[in-house]
Formats: structure tokens, C-alpha cells, sequence
DNA sequence: CACAAGTCTTGACTTTGGTCCTTGGTCCAG
DNA sequence: CTGGACCAAGGACCAAAGTCAAGACTTGTG
């Protein structure tokens, strides 16, 4: 398939498909004889893939680190487990974060269904706990 | 305290602290007679929960709208609980992704460990499933 | 009180992740 | 074989989220 088409099936614009292809986040994509590059239904996964990732947080940088993981995985499969490992540590924290602002958001829902006033400042609680000072990042 | 223990406590430069008052995002900061600012604890607890949904793939204006869900919390409930509800959803969106990336960095990490080969692409397959081709967004 | 370290404002600059434009070539339905 | 839709490359442009720099003022410690 052509550019236009994978673009529409992955909701976005060909000009991010060419971004993306020059950012290596796609596989080396085939040309027609005419200069067109030619795509197939993988190109449409990834790119959704790419789009979901960034909405968890995930930069482009690391994205293409998540789907580098695979590629070399025949390879040197101790370094592969090792970055795997740190991915998921990554994918942890932001589980956790996550499912506290979850549960934040769902008692100031119930708090408001039962009209009772929400107090000081719940949101921010949420995170307040598991903040052991760590510098890195 | 002054700017600068601030953005030592919670880990980001004074500029990043007077562009998040200019953004809104802290509530409006006192001052000195010598126009120095002068911030609390709170200030601190902020920018860190900030930061923390920022890795989480909020945008400062996502953000801004989750903390002035409790800001007028007294005011108009029905409203912040509709409010809220969107919110939640979206949370919950991305926990479902995440998780998926989750088992599968974990099935990569154990075939990694038994040395078999990784097939196909795993990361890519984790998140193939649930796309119902909303447009939204 | 001197003076280094911190803070003020304003405005320019940077990076990331795209988006748009232009000029010129390609595809194919009629 | 032609017109309208598509595609290519290159470069300008954009918004978000900071970051840095210059020049002037403040703080508090030796």
C-alpha cells in the first residue's frame, strides 16, 4: 500500500509517516520503481503502536529503544533481557503512579455523587507517598 | 522558602518553577517585600505531582484541568464530577495499554531467560488487539 | 559592610514532534 | 491521453515545555 493509505489507517498524516521513517521508527521501507514508497499492513501496527506509546509517556526515543528490543533479540539475548528489564521497571512505576491517580479520581467522583464537599486536596495526595527522594532521572 | 529550595526539593531548575506560576499550575505565589518569592512545602508537592503525570503523558494543560478539578470542588459538583469522569476514563485507557506493554516486556524478559528465540514482534502484537478504530482524538 | 550566592524580569534560544508549502513527477478513470 | 488525486524532497514553520543570558537588586555570612 501507498503512503496516503497507511496514513488514514493509522490516523495520522503522511507527513508523520515520512517524520517516522526518518526517525528510524519504522522498518526501511521499499520504493516503487517510481520513487513511491511502498508500505505494508505492519507499517499501519507500528504506527498505532508508536501513537499509543506516546500517549503513556513514552518518548520517540524510547519507543524506538522498545521496538529495537525485538529486532536484535536473536542477537545478544542477555543485553535484550537486561534493557527489557529496565523498560519494565519504567512500565511499573508508571503503573503505579497511575492506578493512584485512578483511585483519586474515583473517590472525588463519589465524593461529588454523594455532594459531600471534597477536601483539601486530594489529587495531590495521591502521589504525595512513594516519593523516596530518588535523583536520578 | 525561596525558589531555589524549591526547585532543589523538587528536582527541577527555578525557571521551571516561575514557567509552571506562569502557567498557572502552582497557585499564586506569594511575595516579599524585595519581590522574592516566597513558596511552601506545597509548592514542592506540586511540581512533583506534576512531573510525575507528565511522565504519564499528560500535557501541562491536562494537568492544570486534573488540579483544578479540587479547586472548585466546593463550587459546582456536578460539573467537576463530569469533569472528573473524563479524566478517569482516559486513565484507564492508558492503564490497559500499559499493562499490555507489561506482559509483554515480561514474556519477552522469560524467553529471554529460557534462551529460546523471540518470535515475531511481541511489543508490537501487545497493544494490536484493542485499536476499535476510534477517531476520536 | 563586603561580597558571593541567590533572585528579579525580559527576551532570546532550544528540543521534540510534528505540519505546511512548493515544485515537480506519478497514477489511473474516463 | 488528460485531469484530478497522490507522492517525493527539501526547507520553512509551529507549539509545547522548557533553558539560558544579561543586567540590576537582595540576602545573609565572614
Amino acid at each position: 500500500m501507498r503512503i496516503g493509505e497507511v496514513a488514514r489507517d493509522a490516523g495520522v498524516r503522511v507527513d508523520t509517516v515520512r517524520y517516522y521513517e526518518r526517525e528510524r521508527l519504522l522498518s526501511p521501507v521499499d520504493r516503487r520503481p517510481s520513487g513511491y514508497r511502498e508500505f505494508t499492513e505492519d507499517a499501519v501496527r507500528r504506527i498505532r503502536f508508536i501513537r499509543r506509546a506516546q500517549e503513556l509517556g513514552f518518548t520517540l526515543r524510547e519507543i524506538r529503544e522498545l521496538l529495537e528490543l525485538r529486532m536484535e533479540a536473536g542477537a545478544s539475548c542477555g543485553d535484550v533481557r537486561e534493557r527489557a528489564e529496565e523498560k519494565l521497571e519504567a512500565v511499573e512505576e508508571k503503573l503505579r503512579d497511575l492506578r493512584a491517580i485512578e483511585s483519586t479520581l474515583r473517590s472525588l467522583i463519589s465524593a461529588c455523587e454523594d455532594s459531600r464537599p471534597v477536601g483539601e486536596c486530594p489529587i495531590l495526595e495521591s502521589l504525595d507517598e512513594d516519593s523516596p527522594e530518588k535523583p536520578g532521572r
